[in-house]
DNA sequence: TCCACCAATCTTGCATACAAGCGAATTGAG
DNA sequence: CTCAATTCGCTTGTATGCAAGATTGGTGGA
């Protein structure tokens, strides 16, 4: 999925500079690179990479989670309430709502029990593994996602939050355990609608750069 | 600490363009920030900023250490190496080698426990806290630290890992304590020595780019 | 008919030129 | 003597122009 720099200057009007710049910001994310004098392309994660990344994100939200001490009361009100939310859009929103949802979801986590710097950390990564998840055909449960949510979210409000983490680990574990890994990924499997006009109208924590 | 372009530029014997395409990439990585038309700077973490980067480095760092298995033998005699290498600049190197020779101790942990990825979010974040140090005159017990890292080592070569990861927490929660966070910071304490010819001389992982 | 080679075209990489804005120094008034 | 306002210079922000390289289409030969 090739970027010209040429093209995106004439649709958003401004010049090349400019969608340079916005580019290597996005290279520096992990969100598209450059080849040598061909062009910028959406990264298309090889198996390897695609592990790690949900490998990060399992020692990094799990981690947060044991560090996290109690957690206030306002903060886990108002995961419950993106929680529900989230049941409704799975049951009857978009392939790119659902997704956007489900990944909503660990950056608010993040952003409440943790820092500004980890919650712009766990944002790139869930988008990488979003990112992957589009290009591996990825089952979709988002069923069972919302589930998983829902439970550790469970724990936490009872103030397990060692089991919390644990069900992390295996959410992100049952996340990556639905991707086909083993077959060389479809280019454009999901990408386009991620990445539509229609997409980008409805915004979502997961593709609002950082502040 | 102003870094103009045009001084970049002349130094380095590039045009401005490429300066400030670097200077976008270490902006990136938490390095220097730009107030608009007036420069490039190297950042002055707050005491906010700096306790949120000991803190992600915490969560992840021993994250890690629970997250891995068994490790393989190799990996922990190059630890032990570069710890016992670590002890003879302690005792004898320059201010400078000693913050790159502790640092790399992270670095090399990571590198050998996990993959790339989460490797650059601790090398960007132990930059982080390095200038923090510099910035908040740290009171720079270089031996103490010295003395954490042999001793997560040993629990890690007892495969005690659970151990390991609160030793590390500990560690760097130590190391966050001797730091003075409640006084304003010394814009130039020791930024010049870290940032001088001569010790752009001696590369460490901390100041490598990713690649 | 197929393959190899070559040229034309399109793309990025980089430098330079111009415009806009902030800051410091100078000058004037109180 | 002090303080405020204005102007000048230096810096970044942005666009444009040119060169190097890669890709693709065409052409010639086997």
């Amino acid at each position: 999925m090739r970027l010209g720099e040429t093209m995106l200057a004439e649709i958003f009007g401004v010049s090349r500079t400019r969608v340079r710049e916005a580019m290597m910001k996005l290279e520096a994310r992990g969100i598209v690179h450059v080849s040598a004098r061909r062009g910028w392309f959406v990264v298309e994660p090889s198996a390897d990479d695609a592990r790690a990344a949900f490998h990060a994100r399992k020692v990094i939200e799990a981690g947060m989670l044991m560090a996290v001490g109690t957690i206030p009361q306002p903060a886990l009100a108002a995961l419950r309430a993106h929680v529900r939310e989230e049941e409704d859009i799975v049951r009857s929103g978009s392939v790119h709502d659902r997704t956007c949802a489900l990944g909503d979801f660990h950056i608010h986590l993040a952003d409440a029990l943790s820092n500004p710097l980890l919650t712009e950390i766990i944002r790139d990564l869930t988008a990488r593994t979003v990112l992957v998840s589009m290009l591996y055909q990825s089952v979709d449960d988002a069923a069972s996602s919302n589930a998983d949510h829902a439970a550790i979210l469970d724990a936490m409000e009872a103030g397990r939050n060692a089991e919390a983490a644990t069900l992390m680990a295996e959410h992100i574990g049952r996340v990556e355990g639905g991707l086909d890994l083993s077959t060389k990924p479809d280019p454009l499997a999901g990408l386009k609608e991620i990445l539509s006009p229609a997409a980008a109208a409805r915004p979502s924590v997961l593709t609002r750069s950082p502040s």
